[in-house]
DNA sequence: ATGAGCGGACTTTTT
DNA sequence: GTCCGCTCAT
């Protein structure tokens, strides 16, 4: 019966076995996580301590939820049924829409997409007639999602935070959107859990219902919590004092998200008694990345503390590869060539990543990926819900299923064209304002009485009828029906199919994709709520494709092969993060160094170049401070530069028609077991005339170190590495 | 009411 | 360098 035990590991075990009280688990990199939390969720069913839905088990993604599922339904030998276990989002969602008359709105409430969020407070910004330039809705929207993140309801907005916006107020804009949200019968995600919580906090006999039904507490990547799903935690787990939560605190890198540290730094204050578990051993990577990973790691202060060692009985493995090149161009050459390679030596492409500090280093690898013919993925991108044409197509189910729904009704009046402008959409905004009912009803008013004129009335007129129509035939023939008549009578289809680009045809079969989407879901309800807050793209995992993203998007994943370019400062650590965050953000970017060090099972390669363009304009570099910050024993350098100086010194005189003759010669092994260009011999002093490859002439205005600032001639002021420069 | 053209932004984004 | 959103002209 206990045979799943005996899998685990001593510590694995010790997490999965303490089932009462409050636990946390501080699991590193690669240490069997998931294994620990689905094994636990199954010892508690199986021991019989409670029944499957008084467990209320809680992730971030939807992706972690799925994957829950199915290894405690595997575990138990039959599918998991009646399941509290979701997203944080989703949960809240779920309990919000059993109670929704308490906080004002319907069952059915909406929930509004960001691009939503932004439009409605947008008018609401404008309503008062204020300057979006100036102050504007994205900035806004961003103070009052941390103040959401908080738990903070407008009226609980403390003064001393409270910012001017223009001449007005932060929080009276907010209250001011709150009270749109209300009267649209919607919400935004940050409201989900706010609106949970506010819910929790004000009705007792919810909470003591809530209190009886959920024995056990469990929570993954608890270090990724804001302070309003903490507090909604504490409220649940107040009764019961059971509760787990699993995190890495070396892994928080959603700060910026709202996401406080603090609440797994705090862990032990805030449940007294506390059991903590570490989880050490790791069974992804080998010794040097790990060493690797575990040294850098040790550079930040506010950690409470844990070392990764090899789980595994592997030999030593290969050693973290650091690579220098002159600029990104060579970069992205040199890493298409490394996969090619490895491919050769039978490789699987999927097992190589290329992970990125931002989205726009991924255009470098694309252009190169796709000139060479190496099959690639971008995970990230636009999701499948973010698409125009789902979008518009929701937006016509969710009117259709929530008439006050005035952003989805804004969003489709006029598309396809019906001859509708902003005088029409002001007239209807007018009207609505003036009777205090939503848009679509203000519609069928000003249509009644004979307002507007000529095709806005007929096409407005035609919408309205057709509405009624589609409510009849989803009334009557279920919601699948209702959206293919939908999106053919309303002239939607065809005004893609007008449009004679590729691109038209693809989102005619996103559509078709959408209909077979919307068939699986019992109801209309049912299946607007998987779009808002469940609908991942998460699709195509069995191609063989190299697979190319952010840091950021990289958590929780793992590959044999990973690249880490662009390891340069201003890049990695990003300039903009140092700037807004300080010492704080310092420490969250080295913890997203460690999170792509720590994906890589056999090799890592991290790679940082002499220049790059920014823009417009080359910007010359030095690598990022994360380097150093390596241990020797566990790195080994190479990259082209090395190359060059070997085979033909001076390097300078040289280094271009080397490495254009490498490239002619198809010889790229050799620049993998080179090292770097060594650093100069000879010092440059401050006022000497030098010149660069890249900026040519220029004068010497700073040297510190192996970093000299140069004023070029044609090219401003740059930082740049001494031994990228020779005396003119 | 709709399309061309200019001006500004440009880190990360589980829900 | 490029994308996007807003303004202005048709």
């Amino acid at each position: 019966m206990s045979d799943y035990l005996d899998r685990l590991n001593p510590a694995q075990r010790e997490a999965v076995e303490a089932v009462d009280g409050p636990v946390l688990v501080l699991a590193g990199a690669g240490t069997g996580k998931t294994r620990v939390l689905t094994t636990r969720f199954a010892h508690i069913l199986l021991t019989r301590r409670a029944f499957p839905n008084q467990v209320l088990a809680v992730t971030f993604t939807n992706k972690a939820a799925r994957e829950m599922r199915e290894r405690v339904s595997a575990l138990l030998g039959e599918p998991a049924e009646g399941l509290w276990l979701g997203t944080f989002h989703a949960l809240a969602a779920r309990m919000l829409r059993r109670h929704a008359e308490l906080v004002g709105r319907t069952s059915n409430f909406s929930i509004l997409d960001p691009d939503d969020q932004l439009r409605l407070l947008k008018q609401v910004m404008e309503a008062r007639r204020m300057d979006v330039k100036r102050f504007t809705p994205q900035g806004l929207m961003g103070t009052i999602q941390r103040w959401k993140d908080r738990g903070l309801l407008p009226d609980q907005v403390p003064r001393e935070l409270d910012i001017d916006w223009g001449a007005e107020s932060a929080r009276d804009l907010y209250a001011a959107y709150q009270e749109r949200l209300q009267a649209l019968n919607a919400m935004d995600f940050g409201d989900l859990l706010m609106l949970a919580t506010d819910l929790l906090k004000r009705e007792p006999e919810i909470l003591a219902q809530y209190h009886r039904r959920f024995r056990y507490i469990l929570v993954d990547e608890y270090q990724d919590t804001n302070l309003v799903q903490y507090y909604w935690l504490r409220l649940l787990a107040q009764a019961s004092k059971n509760i787990c939560c699993v995190g890495d605190d070396d892994q928080s890198i959603y700060s910026w998200r709202g996401a406080e540290i603090e609440n797994i730094l705090r862990f032990e204050q805030d449940f007294p008694g506390a059991k903590i578990v570490r989880l050490e051993a790791n069974y992804r990577s080998t010794a040097p990345i790990l060493r690797a990973a575990s040294a850098l790691i040790a550079h930040n202060e506010g950690r409470l503390g844990k070392t990764l060692h090899a789980g595994r009985n592997d030999a030593e493995g290969e050693k973290v590869e650091v690579l220098a090149f002159w600029d990104s161009d060579e970069e992205s050459r040199a890493v298409a060539s490394r996969i090619e390679g490895l491919r050769a030596d039978g490789h699987k492409l999927a097992e190589c990543a290329v992970l990125v500090r931002a989205g726009f280093q991924t255009r470098g690898f694309e252009e190169r990926f796709i000139t060479i013919g190496l099959p690639y993925r971008i995970v990230g991108g636009l999701r499948f819900y973010e698409r125009a044409e789902i979008r518009d197509a929701i937006a016509y189910l969710r009117l259709l299923a929530q008439p006050a729904d005035d952003l989805a009704f804004e969003r489709i009046v006029n598309t396809p064209k019906r001859g509708l402008g902003d005088t029409a959409l002001r007239t209807l905004h007018e009207r609505a304002r003036a009777d205090g009912v939503p848009l679509a009803e203000a519609a069928s008013r000003v249509v009644a009485e004979g307002g507007l004129r000529g095709k806005a009335r007929d096409g407005l007129r035609t919408l309205l009828a057709q509405f009624a129509e589609w409510r009849e035939t989803l009334r009557l023939d279920g919601h699948v029906v209702a959206l293919s008549t939908l999106l053919d009578a309303s002239g939607y289809i065809a005004m893609w199919q007008e449009q004679k680009t590729p691109e038209a045809a693809g989102r005619i079969e996103n559509l078709k994709e959408l209909v077979r989407a919307v068939a699986e879901f019992e109801t209309l309800g049912g299946f607007l709520e998987h779009v808002a807050l469940v609908m991942d793209n998460d699709n195509e995992p069995d191609d063989d494709k190299v697979v190319l993203m952010t840091l950021h998007a990289a958590k929780g994943l793992e590959f044999d092969t990973v690249f880490l370019p662009g390891w340069e400062e201003g890049v990695f650590p990003n300039q903009r993060a140092l700037d807004e965050g300080g010492g704080r953000a310092l420490e969250e970017e080295r913890r997203l160094a460690y999170v792509g060090i720590t994906r890589a099972k056999q090799r890592a390669i991290i790679s940082h170049c002499a220049n790059r363009r920014i823009y417009a304009n080359w910007q010359s570099s030095v690598p990022s401070r994360f380097i150093e910050e390596l241990p020797e024993d566990a790195i080994r350098t190479g990259g082209s530069a090395a190359l060059e100086q070997r085979n033909a010194p001076p390097v300078f005189a040289t280094a271009r028609p080397l490495v254009a003759a490498r490239r002619a010669s198809g010889e790229h092994a050799d620049a993998w077991a080179a090292t770097p260009r060594p650093p100069r011999t000879d010092r440059i002093t401050e006022g000497t005339r030098v010149f660069h490859q890249k900026f040519g002439y220029g004068v010497v205005i700073d040297a510190e170190d192996d970093r000299l600032d140069i004023r070029f001639d044609n090219a401003g002021e740059k930082r740049v590495l001494d031994r990228f420069v020779e005396r003119a």
